[in-house]
DNA sequence: TCTGGGGTCCTAGGACCC
DNA sequence: TCTGGGGTCCTAGGACCC
């Protein structure tokens, strides 16, 4: 065949290139990467938290899951390797994979911290090498340069290179060309679906909609009538046609939001207690909020009941802050209006949005002279923080779940107050 | 898996305004 | 004063992701 006719044919079957990849058990991947000698074995991270966060395949197979107490595998499986996570670490792999990919195109998205998407159409002339061998090339380069395994998908859209690098796991290798997505899809159970939920392949079911190919044969006027947004694009994406584009995150700290949520231990339907526990969450997210130089403007807290019903309220500042007083004068209303002293609830939370450097907030002078003392004063509070841990320093409003939280550790060091039972 | 934590985006329905 | 009908904006909560 001629190089005219391949190109046309590639052309074809590939009108866009997409390619999405996967690390097997990536933060034991990370781990085996620097402990080979733990290759083969069953091998468990998160002993920081008492539960299995990631588990090498052999773990996997041995009956271990998602979730379970590192205290029970123990006992179960007493020959598992537990490990505690190493998140630094594995950020480093992630930007190496990242790196790794943006030698084959500049349009790499970085999804997640073991997931990559990556645009390499048109680049097959530029490379002079078809579009599969670009991806086999990736591939060879990821598992011997990282020392741990990539699965990878290579279609059309995202949602079917998605589909295919999950197909074979681990350390798969999945191309659907254009002319193959039906018989592929074929295979493919709605529920694995990117994008389709649990919700989501419930309804699906029900209207006997078993597979990615049902839903996909489907015409877009019957998917309009009978579905909201999220399916309809879905359901172009699997028939080729693509809406999610690959985008590269240009900018750093372009977060929309941050959050704040903590589970307690008992569930409480005291007050005093509850809002502690929110007041808690509000310093650990405008502490979060100054690491990253943003201010916020816009904020919501919420309270969930011991059978996980939510209720919150949303709160709009005047003017932009990054410190915890303002913020809890306002929550303390919407707390106010929304706790109920008939639930018992077991989590609070807060979402602080509309994020913007602290540098663009607009002042006057005279707000910014109170602010300048009150920066001076969090400063400090922020080094003593990262001094002597993340509990040191307070405001009296989070008193209550500080105890509680610490209660669990037996005891508390505060140094102004020494030790605290 | 009877349920952890941090994110993004969508939408139904109320409030408000002609 | 009562009434219809339509548009836009906002937000609480849900669904989904890793």
């Amino acid at each position: 065949m001629s190089t005219i006719s391949q190109n046309t044919k590639e052309q074809n079957e590939f009108p866009r290139a997409i390619i999405h990849i996967d690390g097997d058990a990536f933060f034991v991947g990370c781990e085996l990467a620097s402990k080979p000698w733990l290759k083969g074995e069953s091998v468990v991270v998160g002993a920081e938290r008492g539960i299995a966060c990631a588990f090498s395949y052999e773990a996997k197979a041995l009956g271990i899951h998602r979730g379970m107490s590192i205290f029970e595998i123990k006992k179960r499986y007493p020959k598992t390797v537990i490990l505690s996570s190493n998140y630094l670490d594995y950020g480093m792999y992630s930007n190496r994979m990242v790196q790794i990919v943006g030698r084959y195109s500049n349009k790499v998205e970085h999804y997640s911290v073991d997931e990559c998407f990556a645009d390499i159409t048109g680049m097959n002339e530029v490379l002079e090498m078809s579009y599969e061998e670009i991806a086999r090339n990736i591939k060879h380069d990821l598992d011997t340069e990282l020392g741990t395994t990539f699965s990878l998908g290579l279609s059309v859209t995202k949602v079917l290179a998605k589909c295919g690098s999950k197909h074979k796991k681990p350390s798969g290798f999945m191309v659907v060309r254009r002319s193959e997505i039906q018989n592929f899809l074929k295979n493919v159970s709605i529920g694995k679906v990117w994008r389709i939920g649990t919700e989501g392949s419930k309804s699906l079911t029900r209207e006997k909609i078993f597979t990615a190919y049902d839903l996909a044969s489907k015409s877009d006027e019957w998917v309009r009538r009978n579905h909201s947004k999220p399916i309809q694009e879905i359901h172009s994406e699997l028939n080729g046609i693509n809406i999610f584009g690959v985008h590269r995150h240009e900018v750093e700290g372009d977060q929309k939001s941050i959050m704040c949520t903590r589970t307690f231990h008992p569930f409480s339907r005291d007050p005093s207690q509850v809002f502690s526990y929110l007041s808690k969450n509000i310093e650990e997210a405008c502490a979060r909020m100054r690491k990253l130089g943003l201010s916020s403007k816009n904020f919501s807290v919420f309270i969930k009941t011991k059978d996980f019903r939510y209720i919150g309220g949303e709160v709009k500042l005047l003017r932009e802050t990054s410190y915890p007083e303002e913020i809890l004068n306002e929550a303390r209303k919407v707390f106010d209006k929304i706790f109920d002293c008939d639930l018992i609830y077991r989590t609070t939370g807060v979402r602080l949005g509309s994020l913007k450097p602290i540098a663009m907030q607009t002042e006057s002078l005279f707000e910014e002279n109170k602010n300048i003392g009150k920066g001076r004063m969090y400063d400090v509070v922020d080094n003593i923080s990262n001094k002597f841990g993340e509990h040191s320093v307070f405001l009296g409003s989070s008193m209550r779940a500080i105890l509680r939280y610490e209660k669990d550790k037996k005891k508390i060091g505060i140094p102004s107050l020494g030790e605290v039972r």
